[in-house]
DNA sequence: ATACATTTTTAGACTTGTCTAAATTTCATT
DNA sequence: AATGAAATTTAGACAAGTCTAAAAATGTAT
């Protein structure tokens, strides 16, 4: 059975909502995040039921079957490697890459994606710090974390981040802290949430705005 | 105004359509095309001509307007791209790429194309020898043709084929035509249209069936 | 010019996904 | 437990794209 394009944005969306809480996702929430209305998602959940693509009770929200679950995996990985392809092959901004990944993640060929994903090295992570599922819908291991929640004593790397603002960027910049650099965390201060990490010799202060918004990885 | 997959695909076989003939083109065709019902046809022809994308005079066939021509190039544009992608960066075989084109070829974002047009080198030609037109819509210069119909004296290229069935590839493999092959074009017989080539300093007969298959390239 | 076949268009219906407005259910407060 | 607010579902409508069956136009062959 094939999906159309506004079933697997809806099967994407109920995934990454019900990741935040055990209850079923709602109708409104789901109509926010798709920018439509509630009654047309109460339509199309009764579509996916159909389909055995989600569990629905009326008024109880809904969850994803296996099958659902799967799919939406799927879009998620098929978005991930075209961020990926994007940022790193074509030379793509961070920001700009979404909303085309956006309209690749629903092109329909498995042959396409396998290509793809070898093509670019077989990527756990893209450059956002999202984790990356394999062709079963099996995530990586997470070895990745944000800056605001690493153990402290930790060798990391700077993998991503999730603000991108200009004065946040040009911060970094100033700081050192670009993609790809490598520093520890030494201290981090219970008061403020503050940081302190060495960065080539130098120790650094980070506040908690900053940290938070930082992607970092360790191995093992 | 932005077109849906459907307005796209029926514009660009129009625009096929009528490279061959001076005519309008007839509503059966492009149903046949499409796989489609004549009826099918109809109503959509009505919705382009009501955007001025075709000119539409009931039971007279239709013509591409400068509007609907410059989308059905672009259509083109990004099919070709695509399928050049494919096969020289993911590793597609000649067959298995047309179908993921024809659904890439869609995906709508200038950055995107122009990006990709970039990657690849800005490439002329695709690997079936389709030539592949500028984002103002201009095509190269005809440089390419069938062997067919070159002309006798020629040093030519195999650039690629228009026939792919396994018989022919093992046919034109065992002869020692692949894509790149080089070689002279020594004769043609009216008779049979059939034609003498040098390859590697072996004298080849080929049938006109297997002449009007391959496409060559030649410089200036 | 007439008759028949082919092509094309129209009429009416169906599916998908959406919407507004109204009805229903659930939830929070008293 | 009662009540009012918020969330959700239903009812009815619409646009896009398609289809079948029937009507109209066009082309062809004597
Ligand atoms: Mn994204
Ligand atoms: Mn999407
Ligand atoms: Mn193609
Ligand atoms: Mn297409």
């Amino acid at each position: 059975m094939s999906q159309s394009f506004t079933e697997e944005n809806y099967l994407k969306h109920i995934y990454k909502l019900s990741k935040r809480s055990e209850k079923g996702v709602s109708t409104n929430a789901l109509a926010e995040r798709l920018e439509t209305k509630a009654s047309s998602v109460t339509d199309m959940i009764k579509k996916l039921a159909a389909k055995k693509l989600v569990d629905y009770k009326k008024y109880q929200g809904v969850t994803l079957t296996k099958k659902g679950q799967k799919i939406a995996v799927d879009i998620i990985r098929k978005h991930r490697l075209w961020e990926v392809f994007l940022l790193e092959h074509l030379g793509f901004g961070g920001e700009e890459v979404h909303d085309v990944a956006e309209e690749l993640e629903h092109i329909n060929s498995e042959t396409l994606i396998d290509r793809l994903d070898k093509f670019l090295g077989h990527p756990k992570y893209d450059p956002h710090g999202g984790p990356i599922p394999n062709s079963e819908g099996v995530f990586p291991e997470p070895k990745r974390v944000k800056l605001d929640e690493l153990e402290v004593g930790r060798k990391t790397k700077v993998m991503g981040i999730t603000e991108h603002s200009d004065a946040f960027l040009t911060h970094l910049k100033k700081l050192g802290l670009e993609l790809g650099a490598e520093f520890d965390l030494k201290e981090r201060f219970d008061f403020d949430r503050s940081v302190e990490i060495e960065l080539n010799d130098k120790t650094i202060q980070l506040s908690h705005d900053v940290a938070k918004n930082i992607f970092v990885s360790y191995n093992s």
